[in-house]
DNA sequence: GCTAGAATATGAACTGATTCAAGTTTTATC
DNA sequence: GATAAAACTTGAATCAGTTCATATTCTAGC
C-alpha cells in the first residue's frame, strides 16, 4: 500500500504540532522542553528533528498558518479598498497583524528573537514582512492612481516607512506586557494618521 | 589598604570584556564560548557570572559605551539644529546610529535577540531606543516652535513615526547582509525625507 | 599580626537543545 | 512472500551556558 509512509508522517507532523500547542499555552515556550513535546506527542525526541529543524521552527510552524490568513485578508481587501486613504492603509495593516494576536507574546519574542539567530530560520519569518510591504506599495499606487496621494512620492518607500512605523509598534507591543493588543491598535492608527498627513507645514512643502 | 578588592574588581571586568572583544571578533558570538572567554581573561568561568548575568549581557556591556557616544551626539545636535527640518532628523538619526557600526552584524543580532527572550536584558538594551525616541520628540517640538513644522500634530507620536522608520531600516540592515551600512544610511535619509513631506495629495490634508 | 566574617573565585555538576550511530519499518522488485 | 535498499525512528552521547557548594582572598576590628 503505496503511501503509508506520507499519511504516518502527517500524522506525526500533526501530533508534534498539538503537543506543543498545548504545552506551550500551559507552561511558555522556554519551560516546554523537547522531551516533553516528544513524550506527549508519543516520539522519541529525535523524531522531532526529522520534522522541525529547531525548537523554534516548530513555533515558526504553529505560526504560519496565521500570517497566510493574514495576508490573504490584506489581499481581499486590495480589490476595493475603502474610500479615504488613511483608513486603507489602516484597514490592510490591521488586518494583516489580527490573526497574530491568536498566539501568546512569549511564543512571538521567541520567534522573533530565534530569527534574528539563525539564518535558516530568517528567511522563512521575514517572509511575510516582504509581503505585507508589497501589498502596501501595491495599495500605495492604487491610491496614487486614484489621485488621492501625492503623484511625485515613490509608493515602494512609502511602504517601507508605513510598515517600519507598525513593525516598531509591534515589537513594543511584544516587549512591553503592559501594551496591550488594544492598545497597540490605536497607536497604530493614530500613527498612520499622521505619517499620512505629513508633517511639514504645508508652506514648505513641493507645490506652493 | 582599603579598595583592593574594588580595583580588583574594575580589573577583571575590564579583562572579560577585552578578551570577549578580541574572541568575538575573532570567531564570532556564537563560536566563542564562555571556556574560551575565561581562559583569555585568566579567570574560571563562573567568575564571569559575578561580573555579567550571561553571555549576551556581555555584549551589552560592550556596546553601551557606544550607544551613549550617539545618544550625546544627538543632545549635542539639538542644540543647534541644521536649518532644514528634514535634515536636522536626518542628522539626528545618523548621529545616533553612527556609532553603532562599530560593532559586528553579528554581535548586534545575537544582542537583539537576547533583549527579545531575556526580560533581565529588555529595559538596559532597549532604553537607548525610548530615549533616541525622545531626543527625536525634542527636536520636533523646536522645530515646531521654530514654525518649521504643522503645529496640529503631535511631536511625540510623530516621533515615533520617525524612530518606527529608523528602527526597522536598521533591523533591515542587520538581518541582510547585502544591505551594506551605506546603503541603510541612504535608505534612512530617503525615507525620512518622504515621511516627512507627507504623503496625501495636498488638497486633501488640513488647510485648504 | 591575628582572626572572624564577608565577599569573591572556582570548576565540577546540571540542564536542555541538538546530533548521530544503530536499530526498525516501509517500499519496490522479483 | 522473500529480500535488499531506502527511509525513518530511537535514545544515549555531545555540547555549551548556567548554577552552586566549596575553597580562597580580602577587610576590619582587636
Amino acid at each position: 500500500m503505496a503511501g503509508r509512509r506520507e499519511s504516518q508522517k502527517q500524522e506525526r507532523e500533526a501530533r508534534v504540532l498539538r503537543a506543543a500547542t498545548v504545552l506551550f499555552a500551559r507552561r511558555g515556550f522556554e519551560r516546554t522542553t523537547m522531551q516533553d513535546i516528544a513524550r506527549r506527542a508519543r516520539l522519541a525526541v529525535g523524531t522531532i528533528y526529522n520534522y522541525f529543524r529547531s525548537k523554534p521552527e516548530i513555533i515558526l510552524a504553529l505560526v504560519q498558518r496565521d500570517t497566510l490568513a493574514g495576508l490573504e485578508a490584506g489581499e481581499a481587501m486590495l480589490k476595493d479598498p475603502p474610500g479615504d486613504p488613511v483608513v486603507a492603509v489602516q484597514t490592510l495593516l490591521e488586518e494583516a497583524v489580527a490573526p497574530f494576536a491568536r498566539h501568546d507574546r512569549d511564543l512571538w519574542r521567541e520567534l522573533t528573537a530565534a530569527a534574528l539567530r539563525d539564518p535558516g530560520l530568517t528567511h522563512g519569518f521575514f517572509a511575510a514582512d516582504v509581503r505585507v510591504i508589497a501589498l502596501l506599495a501595491a495599495l500605495l499606487r492604487e491610491l496614487s492612481a486614484r489621485g488621492d496621494l501625492r503623484a511625485d512620492l515613490d509608493p515602494g518607500r512609502g511602504a517601507v516607512c508605513l510598515y517600519g512605523i507598525f513593525f516598531s509598534l509591534w515589537m513594543g507591543h511584544l516587549i512591553d506586557e503592559s501594551v496591550t493588543y488594544e492598545t497597540f491598535r490605536a497607536e497604530l492608527r493614530a500613527c498612520v494618521a499622521l505619517a499620512m498627513h505629513g508633517y511639514l507645514e504645508r508652506a514648505q512643502g513641493g507645490s506652493p
